[in-house]
Formats: C-alpha cells, sequence, structure tokens
DNA sequence: ATGAAAGCGCTAACAT
DNA sequence: ATGTTAGCGCTTTCAT
C-alpha cells in the first residue's frame, strides 16, 4: 500500500512534473497564475505520488486550521449535539475540531486555554456557558490572539466583546409558562432554578413574565434550587410534594431531565401525569422521550445553534472582518405530558 | 494583557538571556546539559516575555502531539464517556484530542481519515466498534503511519495487526445470563441481537453458553433482532409480549436503552418490573437508573477502557516499541430490576 | 507564467 | 556546557 518509505514532499512532485516546487504550491493552493497545461501536469503528478501537503508546515507560514469547543457542562445530550453541530461545519470547511473539557471553576482556566492557542494549534474557541459567561475569560483569549464566539443565554447582543449566538430563554420560558396558565394551572412549580446559572435565571424570568402577564401570583414556596439532574429533579419533586401544605398542580422543569425526575417521583407518589399533575421540560433531549408519558418541552436546537456558532468563528479566522451576532428562539413543542388543570 | 504585538520567538528569549537559541531549546527540552545558573536566567526570561514554545513548529521537526478518537456511535454516553477517558490520559502526558465522528459505512471511510494523518496533524487514532473490526482500515491507516489501537468485543487478543483493548463481552453475557437462570428463568428473551454488532453478537454466544451450562434449552423464538436504541426496545418488547403464544419471565437486554424501553413497554402491558417479568440491562449507562425499578446491568468502565486505550497510543507515538493488548471484563451489577421467578 | 531565495520557529548534528 | 550550521515543508517576497 505504501508506494514508497517516505511521505512524498512538495518537491517530489515537483521533479516529477519537471517545474519548480513553487510551481506545484501553486496549484495546491489555486493560485490563477499557472498555465492550465501545468496545472494539469502537476496534478497528475501529485494524484500519482499521493501527495499530501503537509499541514503543519502549512499552519506554520498562515494561521491554524482548528478550533476549539471549551465546555464545562455534565449533559451528554447537550455536548454531543453540540459538537456535532460543530464538527457538521468544520467538515465542510475542512477544520478540525479539539475537545476541550475544563473545569470553569479552575483557578488557571485561562492559562491552560492560553497555552493551547498560544502554541499555536488553534486559532478559534467555541465557548458554552458558563465559561461564556466570564468576561475575563473571553478578553484574556482574544488577547492571546484567538477568536472567539460565545454560546449564551440571553435575548440580545449582551456587549461587543466577541460575536454571540444567543439563545433566547427567557422567551422560551414565557411561552411555556403561559401554555400551562392557559390549561387553567395557577400554582405552577419552578425546578432547578441556580441564580448561578444564566439560563435558569432567563427561563424563570420567563415563568414569572407570563404569570405576570396573566394576573396570576407567583408563590415564592413553588421555586426550587437544585441542579440540571434526574436525581435532583426527584428530590426537588419530593419536597415539593411531601413538605407544602398546598401542593402545585403543574410543574415547569428547568430541563428534560429535571422532568424526567420529576415524572419519575410523582408515580412514586401515585400521583397521574398528567391527569392529577402536568409536567414539562426543556431542550427537547432524548429524555423527553423516554418518560411515560412523553414530555410537553422546549425544543432547544443545539445542533444548529453550534453548527452557526462554528460558521462563525472560522470565518473570522479566515478574513479579519467583523462578523455578525445571531439569536435562536427555542419553541415550545407539546405532546403528552401537561394537561387541564383540574377545577378545584 | 498583551505586553508587545507580536508573540516571543525562542529567539528572543535567548537575546534577553544573552545565550543562543539552541540554549533556550534545551532549557525548554529539559535536556541535562544546561548549567544551573543559565537554566535559571532562561527561565525566568521565559517567564518575562510570557513565551510559549510553538507547538506547530515542533511537530514539524518531532511528531505531532494529537491524537484522534474515531467513532461511529449514535450512544451519546458512550461517546462521552469515551472521549471523557481519552482526554483524561491525553491532559497528563500534553496530548490534544481530535475528534472523528465517522460513517462507517461510507466508501472513503479511510481516504477521510489518511487525509487526516498524512497532512501530519495527528499521530495516533483510537477506534471503537464497528470500525475497529474493520481490519483493511486499520492495515491501511497503519500503513499510511499512524499508531492505532483497536476498542474490541472479545475474549482475547485476535490479532497482530495492532494493539487492542478488549472487553470481554462474551463472559460478562454469561455471568448475567447465569444470574437470571438462578434466579429461576427458564424463558429469558434475548433482546437487540445484530449479526453485524460484535458485542451483540459476543452478549449472544454468553446467553448461549450460560443456557447450556445450566442446561436451560434455548427458545430462538426469544431471540429478537433490534437497534440499541430506547425505541427498538420498546417495539421488541411490544412483539414479544404480543405475538409469542409463551411469553417469556425475564428479559435480557443488550444495553440500557433497550432495557429501559422494555421496562417502558412492559408497564404499558400492565406488567410489573421485576414482580412479573424480570429486565436487565447492559452497560451500566446513566439510563439504568433513571428507570423505575433500577436496573439491574452490566457495568462497563468506559472510562477506565478508553484512558487505556489512550495510554496505549501515546507510548506507541513517543517510543517505537511495542507495547501489549490490554483485556476489561465487565462485571454483573445487581440492583432492582430482576427478581425470582415466579413458579408455575 | 514561472522560478530563486529567504525565512517561519524549531530541533538535530556537529562543532568547540 | 554552550554555540553554529543546516534544514523540516511550506509560503512569501522579489525576480525574471
Amino acid at each position: 500500500m505504501a508506494l514508497s518509505t517516505k511521505k512524498p514532499t512538495i518537491k517530489d512532485v515537483a521533479k516529477l512534473a519537471g517545474v519548480s516546487f513553487k510551481t506545484v504550491s501553486r496549484v495546491v493552493n489555486n493560485e490563477a497564475s499557472v498555465s492550465d497545461a501545468v496545472r494539469e501536469k502537476v496534478n497528475d503528478c501529485i494524484k500519482k505520488l499521493n501527495y499530501q501537503p503537509n499541514h503543519t508546515a502549512r499552519i506554520m507560514r498562515k494561521s491554524p486550521f482548528s478550533l476549539a469547543f471549551v465546555y464545562d457542562n455534565p449533559n451528554s445530550h447537550y455536548v454531543i449535539q453540540m459538537q456535532n453541530g460543530i464538527i457538521s461545519e468544520c467538515r465542510k470547511q475542512g477544520f478540525e475540531l479539539v475537545i476541550r473539557p475544563t473545569n470553569s471553576k479552575a483557578e488557571d482556566v485561562g492559562k491552560e486555554l492560553a497555552a493551547m492557542i498560544g502554541s499555536n494549534q488553534i486559532g478559534g474557541v467555541i465557548l458554552t456557558p458558563p465559561l461564556s459567561e466570564n468576561r475575563a475569560l473571553v478578553s484574556f483569549l482574544i488577547n492571546q490572539g484567538a477568536k472567539v464566539v460565545r454560546i449564551l443565554s440571553g435575548s440580545e447582543e449582551p456587549d461587543e466583546l466577541a460575536p454571540v449566538i444567543y439563545v433566547d430563554d427567557k422567551a422560551a420560558g414565557e411561552e411555556i409558562s403561559q401554555y400551562l396558565i392557559s390549561l387553567g394551572h395557577k400554582r405552577i412549580a419552578f425546578l432547578g432554578y441556580n441564580p448561578e446559572h444564566e439560563s435558569s435565571r432567563g427561563r424563570l424570568q420567563g415563568y414569572q413574565l407570563a404569570h405576570e402577564k396573566a394576573g396570576v401570583a407567583v408563590d415564592k414556596n413553588l421555586i426550587l434550587q437544585g441542579e440540571f439532574t434526574f436525581e435532583s429533579g426527584m428530590n426537588m419533586t419530593k419536597d415539593l410534594l411531601e413538605n407544602q401544605t398546598t401542593s402545585p398542580t403543574a410543574i415547569f422543569a428547568c430541563n428534560d431531565e429535571i422532568a424526567a425526575g420529576a415524572v419519575f417521583m410523582a408515580r412514586l407518589k401515585n400521583l397521574r401525569v398528567p391527569e392529577d399533575i402536568s409536567i414539562v421540560g426543556f431542550e427537547n433531549s432524548p429524555f423527553s422521550v423516554q418518560t411515560w408519558p412523553h414530555l410537553t418541552t422546549i425544543d432547544q436546537p443545539n445542533f444548529n445553534i453550534a453548527a452557526s456558532a462554528a460558521s462563525l468563528v472560522i470565518s473570522m479566522m479566515q478574513d479579519e472582518k467583523a462578523v455578525e451576532s445571531v439569536g435562536f428562539c427555542p419553541k415550545l413543542l407539546i405532546r403528552d405530558s401537561a394537561a387541564k388543570a383540574l377545577t378545584a
């Protein structure tokens, strides 16, 4: 299978084609100033030798062809969807993806990433929350010479630091809360609030806004803090069902995992979903259809969000010109886990 | 934050330290032949200038510092666990991880990967099934100059092509089947067999072996083909429960997702788990504890499997000497989804 | 339209 | 223990 022992270089091609190696370089880079005859001959020789331009040597003279996906998120589905979206765009453009799970709370996040950029391997970085919320980190990375795009929860571009893909959690949170209210629910629990978690804040704001607009009072005891996990969903629901004197008629879970945990616990407490209690999720992850009944949820197009992010960084890496931020607004997806409230 | 406009090079450090740039190179590479005094001075200057060796330039003279994880598997948890295991090892050794989801059935899998290797970005490749089962692909990649390690289902090293991390599905399949039989089950369905899927074949062999050893006949109608998905698990269980005259008392699902689907369907059919039917999974994925009851399953240490694979490729990339294959045998993990068979 | 020379940042081979 | 010279494979001047 190996035609020769060593990998052919641009010079080998040049020798075989009887031209200077610069001409070969021009052909490889698709430059205009080569006669068709020569171009064809060179291309023939490239094929004959199975010549592959040495990426490493090219990077040394031009810019890197890799970008990094930096994240700190325990949710496999989220990470994989993001990853797949980014990769799909990378493929189209001939870029490679480097993966960097990172502890956002570590002292030296910046330094670690700086080493990666400074050593010239990576030209662009995509950041997801909570890393993308760290403005000091973002400016630091830009200063190190990286192009960065942030994926962020929000209704608009927050600043001019770097382009962002913003996802409107507030609007989506409002839409699903409004849906629950329209079903007659007045005591809707909110599960999974975390003040440090921007998305959950946005979702809570939407929840509050929907109540406000509908003239329904929010009972603060119905808002529970917790993690974005199945287990936490179970525990919060347990607390809710055991410790409250007035129980909720519906649950707005901050994501599908929490919702799945809530459904699980409701069943343990002999409550039927949605007959006795309505439960909705957020994200449209695989969890939402692996529970019974299937979850009414918010469809968050993570793949597309990630692909847009990749498309932005890549164009930033290619030309210096500025690039526009992009917004996404996830939409309500009605399935079977929410129903009309029982009239008391 | 940026001290100067351009990134400092080894020469800048040399100038500042008043030594030749080769001496700086020696310090950076931790070579012995530098006096302590000079070493210290150089290190000071490196810090002062915030000098970062240019990774790209180093690769050009030495070998690549990146390895690729190549997979074709729709299971997010599996991929993420593998990925995390590989990365954890990469970090320890200062390597970067490039991700390559790949369509194993595409015509030009090899060519695509060859381009990555040939362009000198990647020195080592980790392959999971089904790609790792493609021997032609493996030899091709080795011929291209890559070090490759395969993660494979099997009880031993299958050949000398390249080192492998082999996972003994057969032994594990036997263990869990034996467990079911010991509980008194005689009609155990096997869900998710796929002749093209080596792991499922191993698991089925274990299932058959356990029956054989216990002197229990296998009813071929109880072996169902299907995908490794929740949905497929539901459908297979539906067929099983609706179309068979003699229903099973237990189900051995080829993975946890199938098992979760089976549990789901059993409940839809008003069967209690494990009172009316026992259901076991395989893999110990998050699914296994997000179903009720929690699944008895096989604990497959994917993180460690992946870390070992990474450790192998890296040492292959570093020294030329051969490296030993490693085996893993996943173990039974008893939870709540299997119980004694009802005596007829 | 083509080529020669220089140099990217580094390491290897060979001095001293 | 330290420095000099060459050269990795390529692109970028600057010729011709």
